[in-house]
This record gives C-alpha cells, sequence and structure tokens, in this order.
DNA sequence: CCTAATAATTAGGTATACCTAAATCGGCGA
DNA sequence: TCGCCGATTTAGGTATACCTAATTATTAGG
C-alpha cells in the first residue's frame, strides 16, 4: 500500500497527469504525446506509459490512450482535471488576497495543497473570496460544476502585427519569470504597445501607463498571453 | 520512488509515527511498545517494527529504539514531531476562526494538511490569527521554536473525590464523540460539578451554567481533560 | 520505398509502506 | 525454575510509482 488516495479515490500522481494531459491538449482537443508528458511531469516517457496503460485499464477510465497514437482525457477525466484547477486557482487566490502571499510563491504551495483539500474547504475559500472568476494570475477559475471559461487570448510571442494589447494572464510556472514579468509591471490588465521587433529572439513592447520600453526574451514574452484592444 | 517527500525531508507516514509516539509517551517520559503504536497508527505491529527499524538506521535518527524494548522520541524526533502538532493546532483554529468549519471537522481536514503546509503558510496563519496559544479543542499550541507548555490536566475518568472542575480541553479524534461531548455544552472554560458515580463505567457531572445532570461513558469522559477548582 | 532518427514500449529493478504467517522473545504464574 | 502467552520480530509478498536499458514503431528525408 502507501501513496495517499484522495476523496475522488485517486492519487496524486494520477491527478497529477490528468492535470497536465488537460493543459498539454489545445483548444483543438487533439490527443497528446508521451514525450510531452514527460517531459511537462518530469518523469521518464517510460513512466509515462506505465501510467497511461494502468489510467487506462481503470473502470471508468480517465483517459482515452491509444499505443503510440497519445491520449486524451475522457469525460470522467476531464472532470477531476478541472476539479483540481479550481482548487488550485481558488488555493491561490486565497492565499495572495487573505494570507498576502507574494505572487511568485503562490504556485508552489498551490500545487501541493490542491491534492489534499476537501470538498468543504473549496467551497469556504470560494465563499469567503466571492467566488471570484479569475485568479491572481489572470487564469480562469472553472465553477464548482465544472464549465471552464474559454478565453481567446494569445501568446504575447504570437503576436502578428504591431497594436495595442491588454495582458489577459501571466503564467506562474517558473517563479524566477514571474518576478521579472511583476516587477516590469506586466501584470493582468495591463496595456502595452508591442512591435514586432527586428531579432526573432527578442519581442518589443512599450507600456502604456509608464511609457517605458522593453524587450522581452521569447522565453519571457511566451509567459504573457494577450488580447488586441486595437491598432 | 513515490511517496511524498517534506520539507524537511519526512514522508508522511514517518510524521504520523513520531506525532504517535509523541502522543503516547507520557510525561514520564517512558518508552513506547509497538503495539501501542500499532494500535494507534491501525496499522499491523509488524509494519511497525519495520518503520521502527527503518527509523533507527536513519541519520539523525529521529528515536531511540532497541529491539524488544520499545521506542522514544530522540531531540531530532521530538522537535520534528511537536512541529507536525503546531501544524496541526494552528491549521485548526484557522479553519474555525477564519473559515468557519464545525468543530467536529477540523480534525480531519487538520490531519491531511498539517504534512503538506510549508513554513510561510504556518507563519502567515499565526500571525493572521494572532499567535494564539489555544485550538478550539483547548490543546496548546506549540510556539514556533518547539516549546509546548505542559498542562497538569487529568482525564475525567481520572477523578478521585467529587468537586468542582474546569475544562481544559477535549479530544478531537472522534468526530462523533466530539459532536456529544459539545452539544452537552462540555466545551473548554465550562465548570462543572463531578460527582463520582456508583456504576464503574458512568462518571456523573452536573454543569454550573445549565445546572442539568450529566451520566457520561467511560469512553466520552475520557475524552475530556480538566482541571480542580475547589471542592 | 527504404532507412535513420525519434518516439514509444517492454523488460527488469528500486524504494516506500503496507500486509500475513511463522518464528522468537520476555516476563509472569505455577 | 519452567513453560506459556502475548508482544515482537523475521520472512516473504503486494501495490504504487518511479528508473534504466533494450527493443520495437512511426515517420520524415533522401
Amino acid at each position: 500500500m502507501s501513496a495517499r488516495r484522495q476523496a475522488n479515490g485517486n492519487t496524486e500522481s494520477v491527478d497529477n497527469y490528468l492535470k497536465a494531459i488537460l493543459s498539454l491538449t489545445g483548444p483543438e482537443e487533439g490527443r497528446v504525446a508521451s514525450k510531452a508528458l514527460a517531459d511537462r511531469l518530469g518523469v521518464a516517457p517510460a513512466s509515462v506509459t506505465n501510467m497511461l496503460q494502468k489510467l487506462s485499464a481503470s473502470q471508468p477510465s480517465p483517459v482515452d490512450y491509444e499505443r503510440h497514437r497519445g491520449v486524451r482525457l475522457s469525460p470522467t477525466g476531464k472532470r477531476r482535471a478541472v476539479e483540481v484547477v479550481r482548487h488550485h486557482r481558488l488555493i491561490e487566490t486565497f492565499l495572495f488576497q487573505v494570507l498576502d502571499y507574494p505572487l511568485e510563491e503562490l504556485h508552489d504551495e498551490a500545487e501541493r495543497l490542491e491534492h489534499f483539500i476537501s470538498e468543504r474547504f473549496e467551497e469556504r475559500i470560494a465563499a469567503k473570496l466571492g467566488h471570484p472568476s479569475f485568479d491572481p494570475h489572470g487564469h480562469v477559475i472553472p465553477t464548482m460544476d465544472g464549465q471552464m471559461a474559454e478565453h481567446d487570448s494569445i501568446l504575447l510571442t504570437e503576436v502578428e502585427d504591431d497594436g495595442i494589447f491588454m495582458i489577459d494572464s501571466v503564467s506562474d510556472r517558473d517563479p524566477r519569470n514571474l518576478r521579472y514579468i511583476e516587477s516590469c509591471g506586466l501584470t493582468p490588465g495591463a496595456r502595452l504597445h508591442v512591435t514586432k521587433s527586428v531579432s526573432p529572439d527578442e519581442i518589443s513592447i512599450q507600456l502604456s501607463t509608464t511609457s517605458t520600453a522593453l524587450s522581452l526574451s521569447r522565453e519571457v514574452a511566451s509567459a504573457v498571453r494577450i488580447h488586441q484592444v486595437r491598432n
């Protein structure tokens, strides 16, 4: 035995696989490759195959998996994955608003706790926060019944033509990155003027509020999601 | 691999063993028997032996264990056990005061979360609560530096002579019991008159506030800790 | 169309933390 | 003092979730 099981019956590990599959599945609903999962989860490809075979055999299966053809969430798996995302984002919002955590420490704490809180805890912090729709990074918080409103935002690296954009969200995966992004004033809601730079490795932007010009590396820029406001 | 490791390097399971040893070690600082640990943790005696051997061999060892002679916490082990208890009691206080949890749901949630919160989380909820000294059940919350003030309270079942007592704390281990105890008005701070009953299985008490007389079973009464106020 | 690189899978191990069943130990009563 | 009984330990297994190394698929380029 060992390996703690949650209310749901899943282990922490299983939840992490489901969450990873959800986030690697684009809006196009395609299949996710084992290698992509392995990279995301930081485990060996063989471990992914093992886990997918196990999940695939379980009843009811949270995934639709075919040898050499990648994996996709079943409705069951998607329901759970979305619930874990809801937990994560509610916890981040709670840590930020109630416990005054600094932005870049939210992710790691939420990542651990999301697997272990009860439905009651979820319900109570949601109530305390007034059932928020967005977390502190600008990500949509799925509703209790599993609806996750889709944003049609693009990555800052995907901008085709110069224009004025507004920041929707910033990725919380890398604390160092996030800290830098925040220090530049790039927070959800901020407006900025984007100029396609000559260098393929950098993106030039200008913040509307401060009129400061900035050059961001591809890596940093890809952590920022935006939508166009005007040309 | 598998089995999550905390900041400290311990697994959840190890923490639970340390906590159980701490709570089974009376104020007399004696050794704890394997059987007692097995019963407390709900595992087979053989599992206890296994774990104690493993802990005993680790460096620095959290326990002082000798074959057939029981186990005792080393200073290292005691430090960790007390920290986990601090986590548990702070979390309970937080759930009760900030998230309005009902008394009898505190324990289970805290029992899960105590292993996974960071030092920052601990520090933030302690600050939010004004560094409380007692949890909602009346148990002392160890300080940050591991001091745990000792209470010289006795169990309600240990009363020798009739008299007036004040409730120090109630055990949170069994939610059903706790719910019943609470419904009788037996909360920390309450005063009551105890009369040694004729039956060896029951204890008669009378609450000062309501003047209601009650008979408690041994099991229920042993969940209540008190100290004498006068004869 | 075939091969070489990359992806994926299989085979065989490790560590944690449980379990049951079979010894073995230790202290108490006859 | 001896034997017995309960407590403890040893021996041997299970399940989870990882790993590496070896093998097999797929696919893209020549």
